[in-house]
DNA sequence: ATATTTATGTTGACGGCGTCAATTTTACTG
DNA sequence: CAGTAAAATTGACGCCGTCAACATAAATAT
């Protein structure tokens, strides 16, 4: 009857593909991303260490998984982050999602990581693929709703609201800004000329 | 006579700490930043696996010596390409420096991860920490010459740029910007907002 | 000049990593 | 109740960074 999840384990294991996401995420939360190893992620879900590539064929398979699991969370807070905005006004639903964007980074930095850096491997999943797409229409969308959508460059000024929230969040993942620096009140600072920033161009 | 560089070779190799140096930044232009290994420096410098030991304690130390030279490196490329500023003004040498700086990181991008994404290790060297600190000193006073330096949130301006310059190049590096959004001109005009951006705030 | 000390490199080993091939165990299916 | 396919184990491979022991060559002291 049960299939994946539940309490039955009609396999081996029952579960191992859910068990090595999840390992994969505690890896990360608790040790950081130098601590993330495929074995490790093995050990922790009680099999050898060859189990995974029956559901991952390579190590870089089962990063994307959880890069796309990332970008999902993302979304969800962005959007409950929105919703709760102060100011239900395109404008305040964007700066709240600008705030909630760097606070999620920050509060999961080795997740953030995993969801953006390449390492190399291309080994871009369709699940990855679909994740980052959505949160990138989510953006995309959010801007629209402050510049109007017939604006042609739409697509241009989300990529410069998304490049002020993700280089923030970067900057303070990696410690590479001087102290006090990375703290909510200056990221406010910055996101609240987003709106006129992203108004004041383009039209030409 | 002569010690470090020249055609004579004092010592074993003569001068393999910097050879090693190089090799290190022939391996990030050729192959990319997971091609990067300590025993590949040392095969490409033509000594053993364990010679580096004597030169840098650990990988983390040659990546760091890496790192500074980046560093160094990309800011004289922005004073150039401030003092070659169309317009002369405190705005044009700003504009000019970060349009430089989303150049060199995605002309060199594997020196540019090297020089921000700590992996984890925090074993900043002395030389890496000057480096990186004058870098940041240089782009300080650009934005203190826009925005006045006696403004009490130079530095809060300062990051907002920084954040701005950085978030474009990481994510062109990464590949997580949709395509034709990466562009010189799509970075100029979000470049073109700057300037108000920093003046507008912090007033308050 | 010779001896000693110090700096530099080599060799070989260690454990950990990702991946693979061969094998065994378990579950599904006809 | 077979037979097949899926899932997991074992053991090996070549890499990696690091270390300890040893060798060599340069600098220094006597």
């Amino acid at each position: 009857m049960d299939r994946a999840p539940p309490n039955k384990k009609p396999y081996h294991h029952g579960g191992l593909r859910e068990a090595l996401v999840q390992a994969g995420i505690d890896i990360l939360t608790e040790g950081g991303l130098s601590s993330f190893t495929l074995r490790e992620c093995a050990r922790r879900a009680g099999v050898s260490h060859a189990a995974p590539k029956n559901h991952f064929p390579t190590v870089e398979h089962l990063k994307a998984e959880i890069g796309a699991r990332g970008f999902e969370q993302m979304q969800r807070e962005l959007a409950a982050a929105a919703d709760a905005a102060p100011s239900p006004s395109a404008e305040g639903r964007l700066l709240a999602m600008g705030a909630a964007y760097v606070r999620f980074a920050t509060a999961n930095p080795a997740a953030y990581q995993m969801m953006f850096r390449d390492q190399d491997s291309f080994e871009r999943t369709p699940h990855y693929s679909a994740a980052a797409e959505a949160a990138w229409t989510q953006l995309e969308e959010a801007v629209a709703a402050v510049i109007g959508a017939e604006r042609p460059d739409v697509e241009a000024r989300a990529a410069h609201a998304f490049a002020l929230v993700h280089g923030f969040a970067s900057l303070i993942i990696d410690g590479r800004l001087p102290p006090g620096l990375g703290t909510d009140a200056v990221i406010a600072q910055s996101l609240a000329s987003l709106p006129a920033a992203l108004r004041g161009l383009g039209t030409a």
